[in-house]
DNA sequence: AAATTTATCGAAAGCGCTTTCGGTGAAATG
DNA sequence: CATTTCACCGAAAGCGCTTTCGATAAATTT
């Protein structure tokens, strides 16, 4: 490969110019800048990044770091179509990312202490869990930031509008008739999943609709088994529910599982509305009704936020809602009498 | 933070002294190491990466390519655990992952430059496309590399036994009574789709069913939507198979969808078995027989490999077929007179 | 023709770290 | 007591690059 010295050598120009034609200096002519780029491909040339780096002060890489805290890595379809698209941003603008673990050569350290370690312009972090304390020490560093799916006051925060997702998910449920509405909530831990509660409470109340006992029941973190647990306490409830909204698609899932094992149709004994609208939920069946989160936006303006961030060299703190749409299909219908 | 020279004021020693303590050299006092260490951690100091790779040439990275050449980017289920397990296991011996694009800073380039750039320890590529021409460039450089899910002369890989799988697949079908068994393969530019199909011919000579014409359908790329076409083909026979082996989970759950929509049920009228064992598999109705590829072995031995060859400062070219088995669901059942 | 500008280049310092090699005093050996 | 060993430490070079600042020659202006 060769370094700057080499091409210096070659072309018979000092490395201070081989540099400044490398990186489009206005001081160095044409003709030198031709002779030397020239060289640098034919010897197929490619300045070092850590060279780079340590010069400049910019790596020219951003740190991710996904909440694990539930096991789920980044395995979760909603959580991975968004690091998806937030790379495919950032990298448009020439980033690299980088998934630092906690080890460093069998040294156990923090996030933060990896990231300022490997010197990245900025951090994503995909997390729901307020009480994460990584992320906490994250949020008060002083390196540019941005957290999805999570609120924060200190730091640049992008979610999707949770609230209006679940009156969204309730109301399309009463247009259809149903009244005995349940609700399979994510743990009260996560910003999601309370206010995802919240839409639906505000959603019930404002349609004077009673929440009956154990209609409200907390399906954990989110995972298939949780909501299969979660449908079948619904089931058991003496006034069973004619629907039942489940605030996240691999839990509906798996409350559909329960609904069918204990022999019900589905929409026909219960409808179930989803939270996410991944990739399958358009292919089980029956196909899911669900809230759409916007992935693709919820990435875009993650980076933009971010890049923003570390091109003027200043944390900002936002706060960024992104709108949710219903996708209405064939896992609700009307209530029968 | 402060470097290693505000250390060395600080305690007052060299600064050799100071990275040779902090580095575990023999020929420092057990005293001085201990004041040192002491500093390190009140001041919160900690070496910079890219100062340390460029002194060392060695980077603790690992440079990871998906191939994106048919859209699935990071999203794929089967593909995504895989890299998970990866970083599992690489991140316990110190290495971070880092995802490099082909951009760098508006220059467009290859892979292999970029990682050239970024001067990463080694690379792995999850890819099943033989002919893509930056996973060839990869393969032919000299870094350390290991490819997933595809078969290379010229590099260590690592994939599952797909012979086995599709064999598995059929002498089920064949068990539960199954004679006219069709297979939605994934396109034949892939190594696992092929080898799927080669499992699937082997056994069904093997047992002496005839491959009628139009049974054997190519579903692509393995997705939902061609899974969907290619059993609306597979329905639209005059003789319609009884069973279906399919090349691919997601693409199954499309077939599932054709099925269903044409009226037919799982498993009384068709059987189908789909391929990877990705999480939804078993929370789906019905739930999914199929072949379960072990995507944490495949993660594991790739980093293994992979990481052997860093150490050494040699590459090596492997093949480790790593062994499938069959999940038996609902979604296959006797056939029915 | 003398004085200024302008265009083009390079020396050198610096980014933060590792590693070789030599130096010193103390302990061990004869 | 002279010599060798040993334990411990530091000077300095080097990793590959950027950037400031000054130098030089050519071009321009008076």
């Amino acid at each position: 490969m060769g370094t700057i010295y080499d091409l210096a050598k070659m072309t018979g120009f000092s490395i201070t110019t081989v540099s400044k034609a490398l990186n489009n200096y206005s001081d160095v002519s044409e003709k030198t800048k031709a002779k030397i780029v020239q060289a640098a491909a034919e010897m197929g040339y490619l300045p070092n990044a850590h060279a780079q780096s340590l010069s400049t002060k910019r790596s020219w890489t951003i740190g991710v770091m996904f909440s694990e805290a539930h096991g789920v890595g980044m395995m979760h379809p909603f959580f991975n179509a968004i690091i998806e698209s937030f790379r495919k941003a950032t990298e448009q603008q020439g980033y690299d990312l980088i998934f630092a673990s906690r080890n460093l050569r069998n040294r156990d350290m923090s996030y933060l202490e990896h990231f300022q370690h490997r010197a990245v312009d900025g951090i994503v972090v995909i997390c729901s869990d307020q009480m994460d304390q990584h992320v906490q020490e994250l949020i008060q560093s002083t390196i540019p930031i941005v957290v999805v799916d999570m609120d924060s006051a200190d730091c640049s925060v992008v979610y999707s509008d949770n609230i209006t997702g679940g009156t969204l998910a309730v109301n399309h449920l009463h247009e259809l008739g149903h009244r005995l509405i349940a609700h399979i909530a994510g743990d009260t831990s996560t910003d999601a999943g309370r206010a995802r509660i919240e839409g639906y409470q505000q959603a019930m109340e404002r349609l004077a609709l009673p929440i009956l006992d154990g209609y409200l029941v907390n399906g954990g973190f989110f995972s298939g088994e949780e909501g299969k647990r979660a449908m079948n306490e619904l089931l058991a409830l003496p006034k069973r529910p004619t629907a039942v909204f489940v605030a996240g698609d691999e839990m509906a899932i798996g409350a559909i599982e329960a609904i069918h094992e204990a022999g019900l149709r589905i929409p026909e004994d219960i409808s179930v509305v989803g939270y996410d609208d991944i990739y399958m939920a358009q292919y089980i069946t029956p196909k899911l009704t669900t809230v759409r989160q916007d992935t693709e936006t919820i990435g875009q303006h993650a980076a933009s936020v971010l890049i923003e961030q570390i091109v003027n060299k200043k944390r900002v703190t936002t706060r960024d809602v992104i709108p949710v749409n219903l996708m209405v299909r064939q896992s609700t219908g009307p209530v029968l009498e």
